[in-house]
DNA sequence: CGAAATCTTTGACAATTGTCAAAAAAATCA
DNA sequence: TGATTTTTTTGACAATTGTCAAAGATTTCG
């Protein structure tokens, strides 16, 4: 397993409990793991390939989230409260996924409360990593935006759409375009 | 105690168990809860008062988070990596507040492991309220992130200076003056 | 109270980013 | 391969937001 988010921080039998109780799909490119307007379950977690979490804001389709292989993605706002998701999660590549509903993970969790703690601390990482995104969005120009991408997640930019990209960057195709020109 | 981050969470035998480990006190407006430059070993709860975190962007300050009473503050990229902060916290207004280390809730969640669930719960929450503050960033422009400020947390642009408003919303002061005119 | 400090507003102008439309380039697939 | 679809780039222009400087307003505190 390839597991980047987790390696590190999650002991191998946890990773192996939850492991015996997940699920296993290849699925082609396009393929919608999660549609928006409805409750989200699952969480997803992939082994190659990628995928986004976007929705559509008057026309236009944003991408809020995005993912490679080692990552976990679903619908955030949906999964823990059980609300109907704003959001679709789409695979952009044919990819290899490991998922578990969020119930069951909790039923897990429940029998072996020694493992909360790791939980916990994935949970920390992410809220982590949010945080540094919204401090992005504070400081930082497109252009800036854009660099520290490119820095800290090259790959990425090579195998999206710029469109896809320059939503989650929270900036127009358009502009990426031309940041891209004199870059 | 008035922790309405908690509140609907966390049981009360937990609060208590917790409660009996923190500090408390009483400081004035000013006060600096955490300087940048140091790592952060302390989570403030805000009983009453309010404060802000905040750092320093090319000679600007610029505010990252804003809590009030009932709230959780702490240097987020310091309290769990053990790094140096960019970060400062600091109180807007005389605050009433109770601290305990990160260290010391570790211990208590250690041991007793069964309230580890309760701290990821808290920790979804938040994690739930950074994902909504990026899709902010990402489709709203000043006017609107502004309006929805007011609309969720009202009190706060009574209370808090329009200039760490206007960096906590990612827009110079002058703009939201006049975002604020037009209004 | 009244002076000093801090905070907010305003104006003129500049820079950044967005919009709309169309052309160019690249990818897809029958 | 070659036609079709999708993606990316470009241009002209508009809207939004930022910068700098200064004037008003408000708060603080001796």
């Amino acid at each position: 397993m390839n597991f980047n988010q987790l390696d590190d921080i999650v002991p191998l039998d946890l990773i192996g409990t939850i492991f015996g109780a997940m699920k296993h799909k290849k699925l082609p490119k396009t393929h919608l793991l999660h549609e928006a307007g409805t409750i989200c379950k699952d969480i997803y977690f992939l082994q190659s390939g990628m995928a986004r979490t976007y929705f559509y804001k008057e026309g236009k389709d944003i991408t809020v989230h995005l993912a490679s292989e080692g990552e976990i993605i679903t619908a955030v706002d949906s999964i823990i409260s059980l609300k109907k998701s704003r959001y679709s999660v789409e695979l952009l590549e044919d990819s290899e996924l490991f998922y578990i509903s969020y119930q069951d993970l909790q039923t897990i969790l429940s029998n072996h409360p020694q493992y909360e703690k790791y939980v916990r601390l994935v949970l920390e990482r992410m809220y982590t990593e949010g945080a540094d995104r919204i401090e992005e969005f504070l400081f930082f120009t497109a252009k800036e935006r854009y660099d520290n991408l490119l820095k800290t997640r090259p790959k990425l930019i090579q195998r999206v759409n710029l469109g896809h990209i320059a939503s989650y960057l929270g900036m127009t195709q358009e502009t990426l375009s031309r940041i891209r020109r004199t870059a």
